[in-house]
DNA sequence: GTTAACTTGCTGGCTGACAAGCAAGTTTCT
DNA sequence: AGAAACTTGCTTGTCAGCCAGCAAGTTAAC
């Protein structure tokens, strides 16, 4: 089973893991980009540079093809928190600039694997049931929820106020993924033009901080 | 055939007109709810009291009925972001409080037309075209936009501010609508709580005041 | 160290389900 | 009677899942 045992032999050998992995992959974009529904499994094989049957040998079924492929992704999200989370409390800044850190590195992490935005909208969208079954993504949002309100240093008596910033930075950041070919260019924005990023980013961050501040008689002046 | 042949005549009157409508309706509700690929014509006709073959009779095809809801669906915006417009510069009130009648009136318009939201967040992420070819929903947000700039007193000059608001104002509006069973629920907020909905509106507005406010050196104080 | 028995990785053909669109009805309205 | 408003039947296409098979490797017997 230990893969590897190649001597010589660069040739295309036969290898399972590798075969599984570009799979994920394919599926990965290809779910991502078109849809559930419009992705056929022989769509994903050809991607793959398998068969069209090769999906379905290694993952049973289409449903859990998919499944699989959300598992992956929720598993790099949780890495991408604990790293945030790690590099925040390690720096030992105050909340604003704790928050302004946090807009910057999510904003970077989807807009580096924007599959990941457009899976789980997706998800989200369908009336599928498997993010149901799946309790690694409800154990990374309580993560991520948990990791802001000690970073923000939000004490636990207003239990909501984290979990609402939370949703705005996530709103904040997720909609010019999805958005940015319609909604973005009909208000005249370009998600492509070079300083777009950064604009966006400035924005939600003075969006974040404001609330932060309002929210308590916060001592911290920042500007 | 089932038609129940009937002597008074209370059955079923021939209606064109109306069943246009109840097609619509049905179709809408299945797109928004289910998708548009996971929705067949024998669906949306079984929803619609007619048989499978209508909705292709009305609309030519599944495609132009999919136009067909979408049309009605910005139609159905524009007249709302009409009449905020309206409403706001009747009022002849500051920024600031049209800014929090502008948040409560979206709130309001989303909450009551999730599928809407769902309709076009759909389409996003689909590789479809529809909207391409759709000057309606371009005119629609251009509206959007100089309405709230012009509310505002925006100013020409800076150019992207009034599309990052609306922008901001439309992703966490939206949100909560796509991923109420989901993100929601796994950081412990519940949409269909009694007071969630006032409690989200109120942050949403404390956001985006903050940053009308930050914006420029503005003389209004507000809190 | 060769070969035979067996396993794993992977493929293509087949089938049953379902959907879109068309064509040819049938019913109702005027 | 004729058109408009529907409906039923049919054709064609797509796709998921199953199956039988084959080839590359692995183990074991001699």
């Amino acid at each position: 089973m230990a893969r590897a045992t190649k001597p010589e032999s660069r040739e295309r050998v036969r290898d399972a893991e590798r075969s599984r992995e570009l799979i994920l992959d394919a599926a990965e974009h290809l779910f991502a980009e078109h849809g559930y529904e419009e992705t056929s499994l022989s769509d994903v094989g050809k991607r793959a540079g398998v068969s069209r049957a090769t999906p379905g040998y290694f993952f049973g079924s289409k449903a859990e093809l998919h499944r699989a492929v959300l598992e992956r992704c929720f598993a790099d999200v949780r890495r991408a928190v604990r790293e945030g989370k790690a590099r925040a409390l390690a720096s030992g800044q105050t909340p604003d600039v704790i928050l302004a850190g946090a807009v910057a590195d999510y904003s970077d992490f989807v807009a580096a694997r924007p599959n990941f935005v457009r899976l789980i909208e997706r998800e989200a969208l369908s009336d599928r049931t498997v993010l149901e079954g799946m309790p690694l993504r409800l154990a990374v949002w309580q993560e991520a929820l948990a990791a802001f309100r000690q970073e923000l240093g939000l004490d636990i008596s207003d239990t909501s106020e984290a979990a609402h910033l939370l949703l705005s930075l996530v709103a904040l950041t997720w909609f010019p993924i999805v958005h940015g070919g319609t909604f973005l260019k009909a208000v005249g924005l370009d998600p492509q033009a070079p300083d777009f990023a950064e604009q966006r980013r400035r924005h939600i961050t003075t969006l974040l901080l404001g609330a932060l501040r309002e929210r308590a008689g916060n001592t911290s002046t920042w500007s």
